[in-house]
DNA sequence: TGAGCCTCGGCATTGCCTCC
DNA sequence: GGAGGCAATGCCGAGGCTCA
């Protein structure tokens, strides 16, 4: 084996994969008995693939603007209830399948796909397509969840939920605005399942088309690293609201009562109160400091430092689930 | 030795009820 | 109407165990 051919292997190798899985996985064509003869494999006869295999472990979390902006995603699981949403111009419809509405936690599938696609992009990559291709077992490790057994089973009532929430909808998507009907997943299937057991290793999604113009316009906006391990499913919708409209600006004020509507809680707007207060003594936000102000009955989003998300996402240990921020 | 499974307990959200 | 308490439900982490 050529040296050009082992450090390919050694930079390429995932987190914990021996030297013979990697050198299969990048190298097919050396493989086991393959020396010096004929390959045994038949010629790729597809090279131009109809779907997008996501195998960049690097890239940095990434967030639709549509979604971060008007709430599409539950803040509970189980939430059967058909929610209406409505502010300047832009109307949301949502409709909840078998399993319930999709939560802002299976959201980190739409994030995990829209991250790699990105990223692809932006390596100038070719193979990109709204048909998104990846390991289960990257997907938990980089959005910070068990890869245990519970955490495939999560995942997968994840991917239900996605496929039978519909969403009905006239956010414009590079600079298209229609009403516009479709579920947050149009489809999904189990490509590679593990020997032993019915455990699904890689699954393919299809996204739907109001995403995939979002992505190819690239209005996306790049998250925090931390994001992932915020616990609340509160505290991340609100972190998507502040990463939305304060962005890098010093600081960004709302009254709660507008944070309220924006955030798509159904809970009361006294209790929601409680929530911002908590989390303003916490201040466990990342990229953002909090405070309340209780006389004008508003919030203040302060950006912490221009270089803050940037050097917190280079602080984390990469590849290494992070403990949650209760 | 590391990956995965199982169980238990803690915590958060939400809805409902009662009291002031 | 606001405040507080309680229960149901869901998500997640920790710890111990098995297995390849």
């Amino acid at each position: 084996m050529s040296k050009d051919r082992q450090q390919f292997i050694q930079e390429n190798a995932r987190p914990g994969e021996t030297w013979n899985e990697a050198s299969t996985r990048l190298c097919p064509s050396r493989s086991k008995g393959s020396r010096g003869k004929r390959s045994s494999l038949v010629p790729e006869r597809h090279a131009q693939r109809d779907f997008f295999i996501a195998d960049i472990l690097d890239a940095s979390p990434k967030d639709d603007i549509g979604s971060m902006e008007h709430p599409l995603f539950a803040l509970k699981a189980g939430d059967t209830r058909m929610r209406t949403y409505g502010r300047n111009n832009v109307t949301v419809k949502v409709m909840p399948g078998h399993g319930g509405c999709a939560t802002i936690h299976d959201k980190d599938l739409w994030i995990y796909c829209i991250s790699q696609l990105v990223e692809a992009m932006n390596r100038g990559r070719e193979d990109v397509s709204r048909t998104v291709r990846f390991t289960m077992y990257d997907f938990l490790v980089t959005t910070n969840r068990p890869t245990s057994g519970v955490g495939y089973q999560r995942a997968a009532e994840a991917l239900r939920r996605l496929a039978g929430t519909r969403i009905e909808t006239n956010i414009e998507t590079d600079g298209y605005r229609e009403r516009e009907g479709f579920g947050l997943v149009d489809s999904w299937r189990v490509v590679e399942k593990s020997r032993n057991d019915d455990r699904m290793v890689a699954v393919e999604v299809d996204l739907p088309r109001w995403l995939w113009r979002a992505v190819e316009a690239r209005q996306v906006l790049t998250l925090s690293r931390d994001y992932f391990r915020l616990r609340k499913p509160l505290d991340r919708r609100i972190y998507e609201l502040a990463r939305k409209h304060c962005g890098a600006q010093p600081k960004w004020r709302v009254s709660i009562r507008a944070l309220y509507e924006k955030s798509g809680s159904m809970d009361t707007l006294r209790n929601f109160r409680g929530a911002i207060k908590a989390l303003v003594e916490t201040s466990e936000l990342p990229d953002y400091r909090v405070s309340f102000d209780q006389e004008g009955d508003a919030v203040t989003f302060y950006a912490r430092g221009a270089k803050g998300g940037k050097a917190q996402m280079d602080d984390l240990v990469k590849g290494k689930p992070q403990k949650r921020i209760r």
